[in-house]
DNA sequence: TTCTCAGTTAATAATCATTATAAGGTTGAT
DNA sequence: ATCAACCTTATAATGATTATTAACTGAGAA
């Protein structure tokens, strides 16, 4: 079942690190979240090796590369098709896998062949609720 | 009904020549396209008042800044609720105005209080579909 | 009119994310 | 052992964005 696609690439300790680091992982770090929590460990690590990694596993679909922070790239070891639910308070993200069917009407496609799509959803998350929060980035 | 929201601000040439670009502005232009675009016949414009009227605009909900770039912020004037097809060959982005009923089951909203959505489709432009193009980012 | 103050602009430096470059290290086939 | 392909690292470079600070402007008070 999980067999990471054949993932034809050499699994130096580097990047064995960050594969386990986001195996499983639900929180979408970025990069340098990813190279902060293993450079703990890892002292040796290299940012470049990070981003050339990821760049690596990108291309090979095993990554999926998120445009939901507009400051930073994040990245989400599911590669299923699924959509996110943003806390508009503290920037939570948790994935949806839920199912749309959003269709276009061939007028509004301006010749565009649709290829996909993905639902970004905005809200506060229980801990923001409560505190009245409202900042952050409102959606896209 | 376009009364633009009664800016509070004072409406300088500087930020005059902001809006006036803006206006029904359909490129969701980023901050250096606006200041190109305007320190062709402003010369004396500072990046730093882009980014400063930006961010007045952004608070007071006159323009949107969008998360669908990955390398930087693209702003839309256009606050309505809507959605984006955006082209994976080149980028290009389009309004898309239909409305779609979006409902999480509860299981699924993790305690989150959910306010809104915003749907990102993409494709192919009617250009690059011809030329076989593939690049660019994929969708968050 | 002149002074003053708050808000604005511009020049600039600083920061952060990301990419590019170049040099050395590792590994596996020969 | 040798070579080449691939990796890693250190580092520089770039691009987007934010922060800082001094000069500027316009409206109201004196």
């Amino acid at each position: 079942m999980d067999d990471r696609k054949h993932i034809s690439m050499k699994l130096t300790p580097q990047r064995l690190a960050i594969l386990e680091y986001l195996e499983n992982n639900k929180d979408h770090p970025s990069a340098s979240d990813i190279y902060n929590a293993i450079s703990e460990r890892f002292p040796t690590m290299s940012f470049a090796t990070v981003y050339n990694t990821l760049k690596t596993l990108k291309m090979k679909d095993t990554i999926r590369e998120l445009a939901i922070d507009p400051d930073k790239k994040r990245f989400d070891p599911d590669t299923t098709p699924h959509h996110h639910l943003i806390c508009t308070g503290c920037g939570k993200i948790v994935d949806i896998h839920s199912e749309f069917i959003l269709e276009l009407a061939e007028g509004e496609k301006c010749g565009f062949e649709v290829t996909g799509n993905h639902v970004d959803f905005y809200g506060l998350c229980p801990r923001c609720k409560n505190r009245g929060e409202k900042t952050f980035h409102e959606g896209s």
